[in-house]
DNA sequence: CCAAAAGTGTTTCTAATACACCCATGT
DNA sequence: ACATGGGTGTATTAGAAACACTTTTGG
């Protein structure tokens, strides 16, 4: 490791920029797909879309569609891939002020689309209960994760299952896996909440993920015991249960990203609390 | 949810698609490129190659190559990313038989590379202790991390920083992040070693990916206690330490892909262990 | 013999779990 | 009043960490 150099930008390389020509590559089409997550009445929720053109016309699909790689007709380029993945679902359906998005994967395989070879980067958005699309409501809607072929794990007894197009059960049922996991051990439960929330809806959101009751009681103590997860607004809930009970105390999310400790999920009847 | 339907490819389907022009998109170049990680004599190495074409040419960076959409004059076209990774790493250096590789992320921003808009998938490559490339010794190298310029952990006291081409100072980092928080919850740390190691080697491996020393008593006990990490061979080291010492058993990788419980590594002295 | 490394025993401490119970509110 | 849900106290238990010590090897 012996004399690194560290070169900058040079005449030549000006040169070199000039006379490149970027048509000479680009033989595959790069879209952008969002897993939209939601939990609705303490089910978990994703948003499909009714594919309205070829292939699959007529499927359920994840809301996507292509990057754009440069400025062109349809638009400017996106500058980055998170920001493609907000145009292509803006397009689809409002989107909520607060929300989280993270890259979930590419999936690549040579056959996954009839039309051509197609790259999707695949988004994860972790959104509080949003209303229902403003398109209509045959075009695009929350599906219950349990309603899906593959990847779940709910409770589907006897109903029928639901065919994505293309890789996108597969695609789904990582996004589930990952939110599953990251539950774990980073903060993101509050994505799924509005900015004010009481620990029980936070239980709740980790109930209606990893599909398990959890100890309402220890829970409470834990996750007040995890520095920075979540933060007192020294206000209370406006009522108590439907059926009586005391009000709860209002919580907002707290700075801290990661927990330490974890909140593991492991094999016994009700662990992280 | 009333009424799913799961259509067929149908006549209209096969009509469209005789008739699809690939051409029409394709705006973006894909490439793959590979972050090889492994552990020489206690510290861990990345693998990085002098660019010999413009851009940056001459710096330092990942190997990595444009995926193959469809098949050409080069070759047959990639079946999946991970053929790609694989094809493009092979071209550049040997493989060993028993690896692991897994996605990273993909990078899209829109000025990452001077020539084009080009999406980059990653992909991690833990393997055990390689011998150099067999390419010109100034062209491919095992670096340390701790020479590159961010997201290393290692210190690197007065030594002058590599800077590396485009965005990949940034790739490795968040490789080298991926790969410490997967020795946490995942048996990977195995892929490090060659196919019978001592449990010493396996801590070794925990303390150059993370940095800092674990207790040996205490993580002996752990690893043997988390179900499906190691299998005792039943035979024993060829030798003991240099300066004398008793043998130590052989371990190969056991079965389990996740560790329950996991070895956090938390900010005491010596965890898990 | 002595130093070095592997591996075991044991104590201490902290955190997870379970369960009992009190508090506040709606009907 | 009483049922319901929020929240706290506390005993039990499991696991993490620290440290002492035995075993086996090289020099």
């Amino acid at each position: 490791m012996s004399g690194e150099r560290t070169p900058r930008r040079d005449d030549g390389e000006r040169r070199f920029l000039d006379a490149y020509d970027p048509g000479a590559y680009a033989p595959a089409a790069v879209t952008v797909d969002v897993v939209a997550l939601t939990i609705r009445a303490g089910v978990p929720h994703v948003l499909l879309m009714r594919r309205s053109a070829r292939p699959q016309l007529g499927w359920w699909a994840l809301p996507g569609g292509f990057v754009r790689a440069q400025d062109g007709p349809d638009g400017p380029a996106d500058p980055d891939l998170p920001d493609a993945a907000l145009r292509v679902l803006s397009e689809k359906t409002p989107l909520p002020t607060e929300l989280h998005l993270e890259q979930l994967g590419t999936y690549g395989a040579l056959d996954r689309d009839p039309r051509m070879r197609v790259i999707s980067v695949a988004y994860v958005l972790l959104a509080p209960d949003l209303p229902d699309p403003e398109t209509d409501a045959d075009q695009a809607a929350w599906i219950p994760w349990s309603a899906l072929g593959h990847g779940d794990g709910g409770d589907r007894g006897g109903r029928a299952e639901i065919d994505l197009a293309f890789d996108h059960a597969r695609i789904v049922a990582d996004a589930v896996e990952r939110a599953r996991s990251k539950l774990e051990y980073t903060a993101l439960a509050t994505a799924f909440l509005p900015p004010e929330f009481t620990i029980t809806a936070l239980r709740e959101v980790y109930e209606a993920v990893w599909g398990r009751p959890l100890h309402g009681a220890n829970f409470h103590r834990k996750i007040l015991a995890t520095p920075g997860f979540v933060e007192d607004t020294g206000r209370l809930a406006e009522r108590g249960g439907p059926g009586g009970g005391r009000r709860a105390r209002l919580y907002r999310p707290g700075g801290a990203a990661f927990l330490h400790p974890p909140l593991l999920r492991g094999a016994q009847s009700s662990p992280a609390g």
